[in-house]
DNA sequence: CAGATGACAGATTTCAATTTTTGTCATCTG
DNA sequence: CAGATGACAAAAATTGAAATCTGTCATCTG
């Protein structure tokens, strides 16, 4: 079988999610992933140089998916403050999702946030990046008022500011009654800081 | 000795902050509350029904230390968004106090803010509660914008838009570089929300 | 008799022995 | 000879027995 034959990257990061599901972060072994890929686990080896390594790689690909997801909202047509406002909304749907579907994966990015390892430091600094895009864009188009802070420590506070509804630490949160219009008038505020007169 | 002779739940408590102190929770025991007050372990249950009760009124003493001290901004005779300012700073401040001369008795505090404890939400409540009366004078003086919301919804999103600098959770970062920049800006981003254009 | 005591049962923690896992590498194989 | 293997040492997790702790209560004492 030449599609599955070759032990790639891509394989083994396939097979570690789906041990992950299974097991959890804390019981998942590298064996357990070899034996999922019917080879030894000397091989994953050749391929992720330590556990932590597997464990950051499958963890980026999850977080990916976000990113790129939210990227479709930065790169729409609609003004920025609806963009922004779509952002939060999307990334806040994102991360309730993740949570209910996937929560042994969810428990794996838990575990990298508590070794503020440099993969979730590099998902925050991606998802600031694409805030910043739009923050630009309104402050540009006048939209936004032109404060005395750039692009970027104006996109940094809106993050920090919306943290209880997108810091997995916040996440059992998240099902509380009432949560939405917490998250819709902490929105509010924050959209009318950024707005101009 | 008359003043150290009786038994009260005021002693109890200075002991138990000392043990703690030394011990952390962790180590802490009831045994050793009894012990540092000379007394048997039944004596200091005939006073705290269980040793989280113990915990949550050494904690709860603790944390309105805090809240006293913030309710004298709230009196205070500034305008409101002074005092709003000052609130965030003072208690920003009193926080990362908290965790720099007390590591252990704030360890104890995050043990409660994991097991939500009622204390910890009582806390949160009256925290909230002195932004609420700050922001309905700013907005019956017409310093802030009569949004839709209601001072208390507005306090709550004041609150949670700044967690990150008040949240236990994120007490690792409080020494971090750029900290006082990111919560500057924080600031200023809400207060523009609630200000009057 | 109000309040303190300490023996006690059950729950929890500790500690050391044992097992499992991680990560390396000399060897093997197609 | 590129890539896979599995034996191996060191590190980490698990286990179960012993020790400690929590919470109760019958008894004691000033």
């Amino acid at each position: 079988m030449a599609t599955t034959d070759a032990l790639t990257p891509e394989r083994i990061l396939e097979a570690t999610e789906e041990v992950l599901r299974r097991h959890g972060p804390a019981k998942a072994t590298v064996v357990d992933v070899a034996r999922a890929l019917g080879v030894s686990h000397g091989s994953v080896y050749r391929h992720f140089r330590t556990k932590t390594a597997l464990r950051e790689a499958v963890t980026q690909r999850w977080l990916d998916r976000t990113s790129t997801s939210l990227s479709g909202v930065v790169a729409g047509s609609e003004p920025p403050e609806t963009r922004l406002r779509r952002w939060l909304a999307e990334l806040f749907a994102a991360k309730r999702r993740k949570v209910g579907d996937d929560p042994e994966l969810f428990a794996t990015y838990m575990v990298l946030v508590g070794e503020s390892s440099a993969v979730v430091n590099r998902h925050r600094a991606d998802l600031v990046g694409q805030l910043a895009r739009i923050i630009h864009e309104g402050l540009e188009r006048g939209d936004f008022a032109p404060a005395d802070a750039s692009p970027e420590a104006l996109a940094r506070a809106v993050f920090d500011a919306t943290g209880r509804f997108h810091d997995p630490a916040y996440a059992r949160e998240w099902g509380d009654p009432g949560i939405d219009a917490e998250f819709a008038a902490l929105v509010d505020l924050v959209l009318r800081g950024l707005r101009a007169p």
